[in-house]
DNA sequence: ATGAAAGCGCTAACAA
DNA sequence: TTGTTAGCGCTTTCAT
């Protein structure tokens, strides 16, 4: 069904018909209505192929994260389709599997208009960022959330890690840490940053010393993350906490502690970035920073559309920052 | 850039220049260098809705799901997205919130060719299957997955729901259990079904008789739930165990339990179909049915593919089981 | 081996 | 208010 056989049917040349479709003022109210009709009887789609060859737009952006297999990303997705629902935008969805290959060729993809816009995260990996400036300079709009690159310009969604991680550490320390160690996922990331930046302030806040031992990094995919982890903990001189800045490695010591009989938190407290949905079913639970991420999918959806129909983004701040929660769970709590 | 400027950078017409991109044989292997070489030089990408215009095809899918928060459909996108990425081909991405509406809404959208195929599972609240006969009878390739709709033919990848629920039901009955109580989420789901007839049978088994009232329905997102639960367990004639059809209904169960002091598994035993990443650190841990979702989505991708490169579904099975595993976990384990 | 031209379905400038 | 026409960028048939 096209718009030339609709036009037939109702005896209109086809660009009458095309007008009428789109509510075009200079149809007659008529003429419309039997438009309007006859497209509904006849089950009449427009081509989006023909009408975004035409108008160059798509009505779709794409979002580009490391992993979905996150209770992080997978509330963003669900803030971002729901915008996307309302303003009639598809959303295309990328995994970088926290690859900087699969990164720059996904990154690719998208530079022939095929999308209006688009929002990414970056992986653990990306330390270089040519790929990012070079889509940028095709004047795609784009909107960076949660791990985002401070060398491009342009509208950045994050949240206060600085401030959330300084507040953690400061939490262990009034609980009586006295070393608390810090796990990062990686060197390149700014949230990774952020967060390092905000554990070191609280320790020297509170005149602990810095040891270096205490910062350690780990591959987000690596299963010899646990082997350090018990070299970590099995030592004489071990942490008697542990600040994770993913889940992951925060679910990792739980199970380390386990194998070496450590026990939690009498022994050793952990705390972590995480949007774990069951944590209070943990044993124990374990005091989070948890992190707005419907809000953030939500927010930073609603700015990369304004982008895509204002176009330039000057009369956007290049910075939103939601507040991420800091959730003390202290009671042990058998069932 | 444009075919026809780079074209004209080469000299040549552009007709030639396509053919020489897409590596026909009637061009000479000089010719073809040279564009390839040009190409690459000035960054040339074709447009994809000129190329999906002329060739009645996108090389996009769309896969249509009931959430994406949820430790079964994550995965499920991760492999869907992997063998995508493999072939070439983009992914869309549509959340029906359980919602039949909004399922309708979206299967309306992908009937005008913007995508060369679709994935499927099916809303909990969906009673009525009008909008995908149609979208079938538009002759789009569809495959169904986990939430299946035996009405429709044409390929469909679930689980062994039947048999692990048979399997779990039997788990609990040789722990002693002698009212076991059912949690469903739907009184149309085919899962549902299948794991609902999996309890019957086992009880029938076992020679234990049904009773009304432990085969309970919940709304998945209702709050009421918790006040029906507590009822439930709250009753002097309590069950000895929760078999709970999802996840999300699992740790409502322990959570109503703790509220009322009921222990568990002393008090009350609860086990459930889930994927929770962390359910070992559960207290206790819960056994529970895990379905294989990262391979359910590899699986249902390609045979999305090979439906839509050899067109026609006559040489693809109508069934593709997939086994699920019934995970026992004893031990309580305070850590 | 290369080029000219038609046409995919649509939009919009211009003509009637 | 309605119709004619050009053209978005590409693929492909047919001619050279």
């Amino acid at each position: 069904m096209t718009i030339k056989e609709l036009a037939k049917e109702l005896n209109l040349s086809f660009s009458t018909v095309s007008k009428a479709l789109r509510d075009i003022h200079e149809i007659s109210d008529k003429t419309k209505e039997n438009v309007l009709k006859k497209a509904k009887e006849l089950n009449y789609q427009v081509n989006p192929f023909a009408s975004s060859l035409r108008n160059q737009k798509s009505k779709t952006i794409a979002v580009v994260i490391p992993e979905v297999v996150n209770d992080f990303f997978d509330p963003v997705i669900n803030g971002i389709e729901s915008i996307a629902q309302e303003k009639g935008y598809h959303v295309l969805i990328y995994l970088t599997h926290e690859d900087l290959q699969k990164e720059i060729k996904i990154t690719r993809l998208l530079q022939n208009g095929r999308v209006d816009g688009v929002m990414l995260s970056i992986s653990a990996q990306t330390d270089e960022i040519k790929h990012l400036e070079t889509l940028k300079e095709k004047g795609i709009p784009m909107v960076f959330f949660d791990r985002v690159v401070s060398e491009i310009s342009g509208p950045k969604v994050i949240t206060n890690d600085f401030q959330s991680s300084f507040q953690a550490t400061e939490h262990l320390i009034e609980n009586g840490c006295k070393k608390i160690a810090f796990l990062s996922i990686s060197k390149n990331l700014s949230i990774s940053d952020k967060r390092t930046q905000g554990y070191f302030e609280a320790l020297k806040k509170h005149n602990l010393a810095f040891d270096s031992n205490l910062l350690q990094f780990y591959d987000i995919n690596n299963t010899t993350n646990f082997e350090n982890l018990k070299k970590l903990l099995n030592n004489s001189n071990r942490p008697d906490a542990i600040f994770a800045s993913v889940e992951t490695l925060a679910i990792l010591s739980y199970e380390v502690s386990k194998v070496l009989n450590l026990r939690i938190p009498e022994d050793i407290k952990i705390l972590c970035f995480s949007n774990l949905k069951t944590v209070n079913l943990l044993n124990p639970p374990m005091t989070t920073i948890t992190q707005p991420a419907f809000e953030i999918g939500r927010e930073s959806a609603d700015i990369l559309f304004k982008l895509i129909e204002k176009k330039g983004e000057h009369f956007l701040k290049e910075y939103t920052v939601i507040d991420s929660e800091l959730i003390k769970r202290e009671s042990t709590r058998a069932i």
